[in-house]
DNA sequence: TGATTGCAGACAATAAATATCCATAATAGT
DNA sequence: ACTATTATGGATATTTATTGTCTGCAATCA
């Protein structure tokens, strides 16, 4: 079967588009999948990561589906990022710095988190920064202004079709 | 996303660790792999990788082993990184933008690099940057004087144990 | 020469990500 | 009340990535 892609971006892109969703309206799990081309099965469950998370808001039946659980600018990246890796750190250090000769050693001697290990989280927290100074607003705003209107359309006229 | 395996730590502790080592010694694979308690072939291979990236020095042969192939304030936990992961970005974009209705759509009107992935991308480079800042000297020094003397002088000895 | 070590590639085992399926519950329209 | 639609959560299968091992070869040193 083919590959077709990572739950996050699919994740992002879902924020994007009910973030530029008119009020009171909604997106079935099926029509995000159509509308990105990717499985509908497996999208509902990041989508269900999201409504965990209450970035989504999402309701059963014929009408129902997702759209966003607050403002866009109250959602940042960081947020849609988190709730889809659930929240786990980019480098995972497993101390290997207490094996072998060290093994011995009281742990009271490794009080401190290892300076290798800072140093990874410091650049980590660099990342998570930037991404949390982004909210789907910022980036719904840069949509609008630097995609083609060709394209623009397109997905507006699609959208409205799935949402009569 | 990309997440960073053990490699990466256990590459990082042997450049720091080589970082310490006095001028013109060297330290074997085996060395590296009982100090850190981890398997001695896998860990040759995030050796390997550091070689290539000729971060490290290697020499065949009794009294071969590792050393740093520059000094230590010339070598950044970046240079250690991409040369453990390959230089791969954390963030993948698959292009799922230009899939379901816009497929149809001419390339020439997707030009520009998707608003979504602009954003994961800066900040990687932010990630990045807090990576170039940091060197091995940078951390050898903290080790130095952050890491308790029983610590420091277990793996010294050992270390000099393994050098004769 | 024999012992030690790094190198490269092939291979096997394990973990993680990707994807599907099903039974259940909630909702809207009839 | 009945049916169609949709989300939820768990179980399971499939594919991919990571982790780990093995072997043959070349370089080095005593
Ligand atoms: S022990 Fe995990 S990074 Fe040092
Ligand atoms: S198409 Fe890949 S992040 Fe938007």
């Amino acid at each position: 079967m083919k590959r077709h892609g990572n739950q996050l971006e699919w994740a992002l892109h879902c924020a994007v588009v009910l973030a530029g969703l008119d009020a009171g309206k909604r997106l079935s799990a099926g029509s995000l999948a159509e509308l990105h081309g990717v499985p509908p099965k497996y999208l509902a469950k990041a989508l269900q990561l999201l409504a965990n998370a209450e970035i989504v808001n999402s309701a059963p039946g014929p009408k129902g589906g997702y759209c966003l659980a607050k403002s866009a600018d109250e959602i940042s990246v960081l947020d849609v990022v988190d709730a889809v890796e659930g929240g786990e750190p980019l480098f995972r250090c497993q101390e290997i710095r207490r094996r072998g000769p060290c093994q011995s050693i009281g742990a009271k001697h490794f009080a401190k988190s290892c300076q290798i290990a800072d140093v990874m989280w410091r650049a980590e927290e660099a990342w998570r920064a930037e991404l949390a100074r982004v909210t789907l607003a910022d980036i719904g705003q840069r949509v609008l202004t630097e995609v083609s209107v060709k394209v623009l359309g397109v997905v507006q006229d699609w959208v409205d079709a799935q949402t009569t």
